[in-house]
DNA sequence: TAGATTGTTAATCGATTAACAATC
DNA sequence: TAGATTGTTAATCGATTAACAATC
């Protein structure tokens, strides 16, 4: 249990780790080997050694690795028994989507509350969730702790609202928009860039 | 001009690169010194000249770079001009939102065609693009050129599509499944792994 | 016990940063 | 010309892989 500082690319493949863990433990699988996991996830075993000790002593010698409390222990580091509370900002199609098709608990998010400026919108419930007029988004964060706020809008007003969940305290954006957004470093951001996404499958195509 | 084996780390920074010197290019900026794209970008000058010489020459000595001419040299290696040709595979909720809202155009792509098992959405005709039966699938790409499957059909089903896309040869998948894929080395597959992204996301607030 | 497999230390490999001669 | 900034080589840093003693 070393716990310095662990680098990005170790934490970018826990969660790699826990699904393929969660695929093992749903097909009963009770117990396996670095070297049998890393052959199912194409990585070296020394890798997966390397990158579980960050963390703690998971293992047992001779015998590999317990598959349902690994799975519980990786998801215990991510934090997918937290309760974490998340808002949606910005309930266009995109947003929408991501309400009724991303299934915010197996990650351990709640999902609390949608905001938009539409007068269509605000008021509805959408796949549960109710739609509320953003102007009143500094009042909601106010009453309601807020661990993650989703952001689907558009790209003109991203930077704007980041600030003001900045500035509310929210923990961190999951942010859809293209834009980089500038927070202070309290809040932590995670982007999807689904055009630099396509750009990199753009260049792969064309050489290999 | 190197040009030998560009690690994907390098090719993981260039759409950046696009995204910021379209910006730079909306803007007006005619000229920029690494050094300036640099402190934009929280990257270091000496990694962009180091990532650019993998292409070639873009810059001037003294001068720095034009950005125009150095977007379209970027956009070229990213092969935006190639006419790529793309299709979907599952026009529910977050193809439709893809179809909807994400602009294939500014990457160079042309979204042709999409495909669905469902007898409500075949034959329709979303964001101008017509959905047609997945049954013909084979059909389709033997008739058109195809270079990229977007991918949003249910988990279940998607393995087994990748392997119809690849044997049709179809060159990339845009994985917006949480599947892992397996497919032969001649189609590329790039992931988008909402689960996977949040969940770093969820560690990063625990920490910082 | 003998065989297997861990956690960790050491070796290797690759990527980032720094330095600088070339030159606009 | 003098100042600025490139492309590239060398130095550093970090991440991956290999090796192995510890031990179940």
């Amino acid at each position: 249990m070393k716990r310095e500082k662990v680098s990005t690319a170790v934490i970018r493949r826990l969660p790699r780790y826990y699904r393929n863990l969660e695929e093992l433990s749903e097909a009963g699988t009770v117990r396996i080997s670095s070297k049998a996991l890393s052959s199912a996830m194409g990585i070296t075993a020394s890798q997966i050694r390397q990158d579980l000790s960050c963390f703690g002593e998971f293992g047992l010698q001779g015998y590999g690795y317990n598959v349902e409390s690994l799975r519980r222990e990786i998801g215990e580091i991510l934090g997918v028994n937290r309760g974490h509370r998340a808002i949606l900002l910005g309930a266009g199609n995109l947003g929408r989507a991501l309400m009724e098709n991303f299934h915010f608990q197996s990650c351990g998010f709640l999902l609390e509350a949608a905001f938009d400026v539409s007068p269509a919108l605000i008021g509805q419930t959408l796949a549960g969730v109710p739609v509320l007029d953003v102007a009143g988004l500094e009042e909601y964060l106010a009453a309601h702790r807020t661990d993650v706020a989703v952001l689907t809008v558009p790209g003109p007003v991203a930077q704007e609202l980041a600030r003001r969940l900045a500035q509310a305290g929210v923990g961190g954006i999951w942010n859809f928009t293209n834009i980089e957004l500038a927070v202070p470093a309290t809040t932590a951001v995670e982007n999807v860039h689904f055009a630099d996404s396509l750009l990199t499958l753009s260049y792969m195509i064309l050489k290999g």
